[in-house]
RNA sequence: GGGGAUGUGGUGGAACUGGUAGACACGCUUGGCUUAGAACCAAGUGCCGAAAGGUGUGGGGGUUCGACUCCCUCCAUCCCUACCA
């Protein structure tokens, strides 16, 4: 043994020779192009095992591709306004600037300590004007394609501070800071118009190598559904309540209409009935979450207004109810108790007649959700569900009760925010009246905070928000979704301050390989996916999808629960790198579990993946490349070692680009290792044997460089006198060494293993019976019975049945 | 409440298309080396059993010659639920 492995000085040497040669900044050029994307961080402050885990797995992909000869473009930047910075600026009296910006230089040198193969000349900051004046703009031209619009909107709001909550600032229903009960409140905000493409991000997402379950969040969040929408007519009125429900067959079942209680009919019964308006605020008394409305206790209030059923013309109450939305659909639903599982509960709190009109074979327990056949409901009794579904929608529409229609569960998206630490909504109000912003008057900046001073809204800033006696500026910021709903594009022309998206964005885009966690798998992919079809139409990029392929990672969990601060069970991955070096990091995160499973932490193993490393390190350091031809005549050990060599390149290859299964791939290298006998490596070896030891030990140090580009790439350099890099080509296996003229059959008696043995590939199915039943354990396990049946699976698997 | 996942030894995980369950590691046990320890090396290691053998992939049921894999059902955990990112 020569030289101890010292990873640190190993990987500060090589981490500056890249930086120096510029090695990842990189070019358009004639060979194919790969965009590997990994989700850009929020700058928190310090990296996470969950950042480690996703950019490592996209540096393995985007240095596996480049040896490969792909072009490949890997860019990074930060996701840099949002809530944290506000927080941290209120308690540590710092601006969200400053605290963000130092952030950012923190996590910057600890991702380069993780020697990733970034393009830092194209790095992007989202709190930076030079970013997002362009998506102001962007702003602009969606409004002009129609795209924008006001309407109002509820919020949490915090009566005793004053302010607009997000979601995850309300515990068990009260403001986080000041313990008070919250309300929901209604605001006026800007809108963008997501469902005009609803239809086609339903039906495009049939195209995406994407993972089948995040396809599925996705359409189930858009939730297309046909159905009906009836027109209740109001008592001793000419107004209609309409509802929408996907089974008209049902119909014939409704006992109740319940309203919602921000809906104009229950806000106008309020203004005069104290009881009403009691009611109203107690509905109000939850978060606007949509997980803690459904855990809210089903109310509900009888007014005295009725509706008339459209066929059977019965008097039909009206009741508000704080379990339907206003924003979905029309605030109005029908009930059905019969047949409906939330309707059902609300009847028999409330004693409302639940009247069965759908029968099915099985069970007539109610309620019954599924379709059946049609009882107590007149000219239509005896149909089934579906052909009921049509001739109801028919005769409504014939006698002007409804009409057919097509619903989406998804909703436009509100993307004000009532904060400081965002990108201002370049709009202003003259007279009150909302306009949004020319080009020619953008960018609007953000102002800029007293040194020390805790972040005030735009909203009480009046030096930004009085432009004149009668002009106003708008106080609100961007959803930060809207940050990272086009960075994608931009950043191909992060450096490009004349156009948003410049030539190397067209030759970028799309994103070929999309990396980050599934936590995002419907919110800020469906956005991105929005803004990319928006922007297509108005011929700015010219791709129908921003994310070819998506890679979705799992968590990075302590004792079986996410690491939060918390908690108290994080782990700094930089004491770990600190500790043992980037390459034994990246590969435990790599080896320890699939990138779709969640992964456990656990100290021991980082132990194993070093270990590792110094073994790869012992068999290949102080070693020189014997420059031999393969004209051996290989004995039977070292045709072995070959076509392990050969068979694992082989299956790596498929591990890396085709499965994404990293860990099986380590597992595999690590076998090849184990494999190679001890006398190879001894000074006595024959040549034949040198020979297969150093295409091992090539093979091994290919294979690893994209997981450990730091240890490989030394010893590689080391390895050859010819100065090349380890990186520089993916060597190809030979198909010829792979093949074998014996295969091993595992013999079975009623399902059971009785037996292997070795079997001829020229042997037929015949020959191959009657030579696995010479098997003692298999003949006595037959025994006297008789075989009834023999199944035999090519090459795998022989199975008496008896 | 709704939607999506996951569940395999003491631990992380493997089994890719219904065909040998537990690859590869960690840990542990025994032995070697060592003044001792660390490191390293060798052997063993799902469970029950002395062995033969039996049994085993969250629980229960089913399909099949054969099920971790397909179907039904129940349980547990995690993610998302439109203002955390």
């Amino acid at each position: 043994m020569n030289k101890q492995y010292e990873p640190s000085s190993i990987e500060r040497d090589i981490q500056s020779a890249w930086e120096d040669e510029k090695k990842y900044q990189v070019k358009a050029d004639n060979r194919e192009k790969f965009y590997c994307l990994s989700m850009f961080p929020y700058p928190s402050g310090k990296l996470h095992m969950g950042h480690v885990r996703n950019y490592t797995i996209g540096d393995v992909i985007s240095r596996f591709k480049r040896m490969n000869n792909f072009n490949v473009f890997q860019p990074m930047g930060w996701d840099a306004f949002g809530l944290p910075a506000e927080n941290a600026a209120i308690a540590n009296k710092v601006s969200p600037d400053e605290w963000t910006r130092e952030n950012i230089e923190h996590m910057k040198v600890q991702l380069k300590s993780l020697g990733l193969s970034y393009d830092w000349s194209k790095e992007l900051k989202t709190c930076d004007a030079s970013y997002y004046k362009w998506e102001q703009l962007i702003f602009k031209k969606f409004a002009d394609q129609g795209l924008v619009y006001r309407k109002k909107a509820i919020v949490n709001w915090d009566p005793v501070d004053n302010t607009v909550l997000a979601n995850e600032q309300v515990i068990d229903g009260k403001g986080w800071r000041s313990g008070a009960q919250i309300e929901i409140k209604e605001i006026d905000q800007w809108f963008l118009k997501i469902t005009d493409y609803a239809e086609e991000l339903l039906t495009s997402l049939d195209e995406l190598d994407w993972p089948e379950n995040v396809k599925t969040m996705q359409r189930n969040w858009i939730g297309k559904s046909s159905g009906a929408e009836i027109k209740y007519q109001l008592e001793n009125s000419d107004n209609f309540l309409t509802a929408f429900t996907t089974r008209p067959d049902t119909l014939f079942g409704v006992s109740f209409v319940a309203i919602s209680p921000n809906h104009k009919i229950s806000i106008d019964l309020a203004k005069n009935n104290e009881s009403i308006s009691d009611f109203l605020l107690q509905c109000n008394e939850t978060s606007a979450a949509e997980a803690d409305m459904a855990k809210a206790e089903k109310l509900g209030f009888q007014t005295d207004l009725r509706v008339i059923h459209p066929i059977t013309k019965e008097m039909i109450p009206v009741w508000i109810a704080n379990f339907v939305l206003l924003d979905y659909g029309t605030g109005v639903v029908m009930g059905v108790p019969a047949h409906d599982q939330r309707d059902y509960e609300f009847a028999k709190k409330y004693n409302i007649p639940i009247n069965q009109v759908i029968e099915v074979n099985k069970n007539n327990e109610l309620p019954i959700l599924e379709k059946g056949k049609l009882i107590n409901s007149s000219q239509f009794n005896g149909m089934s569900s579906d052909d009921a579904i049509e001739k109801i929608k028919e005769h409504i529409k014939e006698h002007q009760l409804g009409t057919e229609l097509i619903q989406f569960r998804l909703r436009d998206w509100g993307i004000s925010r009532q904060r400081y630490w965002g990108c201002p909504i370049p709009a202003v109000y003259e007279d009150g009246i909302p306009r949004i912003l020319e080009e020619s008057e953008l960018p609007v900046e953000l102002p800029k905070l007293k040194e020390g001073s805790a972040p005030i809204p735009l909203s009480k800033n009046q030096d930004f928000l009085n432009l004149s006696s009668n002009v106003k500026r708008e106080a609100d910021t961007f959803d930060t979704f809207m940050d990272s709903s086009w960075y994608y594009a931009r950043f191909p022309s992060a450096d490009n301050d004349d156009e948003m998206f410049g030539e190397d964005s067209n030759y970028w885009l799309p994103v070929d390989l999309y990396i980050g966690g599934i936590e995002h798998a419907i919110l800020h992919l469906l956005y991105s996916r929005f803004f990319h079809k928006a922007l297509r139409d108005m011929n700015m990029v010219d791709s129908d999808e921003p994310f070819k392929r998506l890679l979705t990672q799992g968590m990075v969990l302590k004792d079986g629960a996410k690491m939060s601060k918390s908690k108290g069970n994080t782990v700094d991955p930089q004491s770990y790198i600190d500790r043992y070096g980037a390459d034994t990091v990246r590969l435990y995160m790599m080896f320890t579990a699939p990138p779709e499973q969640s992964l456990e932490w656990s100290e021991s193993s980082v132990e194993g993946a070093s270990r590792f490393l110094k073994k790869v390190w012992n068999l290949a350091e102080g070693r020189k490349y014997n420059e031999f031809s393969d004209d051996f005549e290989f004995t039977k050990e070292e045709l072995a070692l070959r076509r392990k060599s050969h068979a694992t390149l082989k299956k790596v290859a498929n591990d890396y680009e085709v499965r994404f299964a990293f860990n099986t791939a380590i597992a595999s290298i690590m076998e090849l290792l184990n494999f190679i006998p001890e006398e190879f490596k001894t000074s006595n070896a024959t040549d034949a044997q040198k020979f297969c030891l150093d295409e091992a030990i090539v093979y091994i140090l290919k294979m690893l460089s994209p997981i450990t580009p730091h240890i490989t790439e030394y010893l590689w350099s080391e390895f050859f006198i010819d100065n090349s890099s380890v990186d520089s080509w993916w060597p190809e296996f030979n198909e010829g060494l792979l093949e074998v003229q014996e295969f091993e059959l595992v013999v079975q008696v009623n399902g059971k293993v009785r037996g292997k043995t070795i079997i001829n590939k020229s042997f037929s199915e015949e020959e191959i019976k009657l030579e696995v039943l010479k098997i003692e354990n298999v003949a006595s396990t037959i025994a006297d019975n008789k075989i009834k049946k023999v199944i035999y699976i090519k090459e795998k698997i022989i199975n008496f049945v008896i």
